[in-house]
RNA sequence: GUGGGCGUAGCUCAGCUGGUAGAGCGCCUGGUUGUGGUCCAGGAGGUCGCGGGUUCAAGCCCCGUCGUUCACCCCA
């Protein structure tokens, strides 16, 4: 029975062995760098009530519900009111509250998990994708050099990464919700919404919007305009924003924990990661109370913000205590995917091998075991042919895979020659002593340079 | 969820105003009976995404659907 090849679901991308081996060497280096800084591993389930679900945000029409195919008739709704988590956030701030009583605060922790939405796919943009987040949570209080911290973290987690450069771009909710207060907006929430369409309609257009929907006047529109429009890469921002001669004491904190981010980062912001201040960042999501990130990859700004963040002061309480929080959520899917898929990234390989052992008949395939054995003993990851064919066939076998060496059997298992398909080079060598130059262990994860014109 | 582009061999693509499919690369075999890459000769491989419709005739036109991509929405 043929019911024809299957073919892909949208927005369920899956990888090829090359493309997996790069994803997982990302998420190797994301968890080295978050386990250097401290933060501890959890993994929560992938349902949470659809209660826990729906608490935050309008995010409802994108979340999977779970049912069973054949329910209980006895008891209907046994199976009813869960759903896949959209994002690692929410679990995380349930689980809090009901381990509080086993975790030490401020509590520190990283995740890195699929999620599941159901929008409509396009590139960089899935149903069922990676998030690496950290995130640090206090009981009842959080102090803000933690806002720091995890830019701080992050910022040197995305470094090391074998991708382009990316800009970690930084705003304080305070500042312009002081600002915004501070030059007389009715609606501080309706201004930071339109001004977000920054990039997206022309500045003409937003400043009409900010006058249709935030009802400000042109004097008002105009400042929150040029107040959009401030960067740096440091806290030279302060000046240009008291320029505006605007005042309010939410807006002198905010640039006040601004600037420390800034300052707090100097070390870390370089060529890989420029951490700079963007007054134009607002971010959706609306239980951000301080600092907000956003991130974009330089030449690929079109895919939108791989990793963003912020300060929730509030988004766990179980009634008694508020558990506040600050965290940063990097998109391993939509980062990794549309690099793998242009071929910015790749392994120079498919498959770990390093060593192919050559077959000579199947009657030795015991002693070419025994040769590969040897070899792994000493972590060099290795195969024995398929079948006993002709030595060309066999080393096409093994270039077609990228193993870079063949190992052809001696008189005994101890001893044999190894060739370096590369370079054609082959010598005499023991199977207990030979190893390859260390960089041939394993797949090479490699960025290409190619800038986008 | 709304609207648009695209879907031909493993890959990149060509295919005229509808007349029943092609190239390059890759792959396989042999020349080279345990040493690949070059070269030469030969070869395999396509339900033209899928399903309907129009037509004497559909890769080409129409409808639907799936996939992909772009914009909106939202966001990782």
């Amino acid at each position: 029975m043929t019911a024809g090849r299957p073919t892909a679901m949208s927005g369920f991308p899956e990888l090829l062995p090359a493309e997996r081996l790069v994803e997982q060497h990302v998420v190797d280096l994301l968890r080295r760098t978050f386990e250097l800084h401290g933060f501890a591993p959890v993994e929560t389930r992938a349902v949470e009530p659809l209660e826990t679900l729906l608490s935050k945000g309008e995010t409802s029409k994108e979340v999977y519900v779970l049912r069973r195919l054949q329910a209980d008739p006895a008891r209907p709704d046994a199976d009813a009111g869960i759903g896949l988590h959209f994002d690692l956030t929410v679990p995380f701030a349930r689980y809090v509250l009901e381990f509080a009583g086993k975790l030490d605060f401020p509590f520190r922790r990283y995740q890195i998990q699929k999620v599941w939405r159901g929008e409509r796919p396009q590139e960089g943009r899935y149903r069922e994708f990676t998030q690496a987040d950290i995130d640090i949570v206090g009981r009842g209080e959080l102090a803000f050099h933690h806002d720091v911290e995890v830019a701080r973290v992050m910022a040197e987690a995305m470094a090391a990464l074998p991708v382009p450069p990316v800009r970690l771009q930084v705003n304080n909710r305070k500042l312009i919700q002081g600002f915004y207060a501070g030059v007389g907006a009715p609606d501080v929430d309706a201004v930071m919404r339109v001004v977000d369409k920054l990039g997206k309609v022309p500045e003409e257009t937003v400043r009409r919007m900010l006058a249709d929907e935030a009802g400000l006047d042109d004097e008002q529109a105009s400042l929150c305009l040029r107040l959009a429009g401030i960067r740096s890469a440091d806290a030279s921002f302060v000046d240009r924003v008291r320029e505006l001669g605007v005042t309010s004491d939410l807006l002198e904190e905010g640039m006040a924990e601004l600037a420390a981010v800034l300052e707090g980062c100097a070390t870390v912001s370089g060529e890989r990661v420029r951490v700079e201040a963007d007054l134009r960042i607002a971010r959706g999501l609306d239980y951000y109370t301080g600092t907000v990130f956003e991130t974009v990859m330089e030449g690929l700004e079109h895919l939108g913000s791989i990793c963003s963040g912020g300060r929730y002061d509030a988004l766990a309480d179980d009634g008694r205590t508020t558990y506040p929080g600050v965290g940063i959520s990097l998109g391993v899917s939509r980062m990794l995917v549309p690099l793998l898929h242009s071929g910015r990234v790749r392994a120079d390989r498919p498959v770990p091998s390093a060593v192919l052992v050559a077959l000579v008949d199947e009657p030795s395939r015991g002693d070419a075991d025994a040769v590969a054995q040897r070899l792994r003993a000493r972590g060099i990851p290795s195969e024995v042919a398929a079948a006993p064919q002709r030595f060309g066939k066999q080393i096409r076998y093994a270039e077609r895979r990228g193993i870079p060496y063949v190992w052809f059997p001696g008189p005994d298992p101890a001893t044999g020659e190894v060739k370096d398909i590369r370079s054609g080079e082959q010598v005499p060598a023991r199977a207990d002593t030979w190893s390859p130059p260390e960089a041939d262990l394993r797949p090479t994860i490699s960025a290409t340079e190619e800038r986008v014109p």
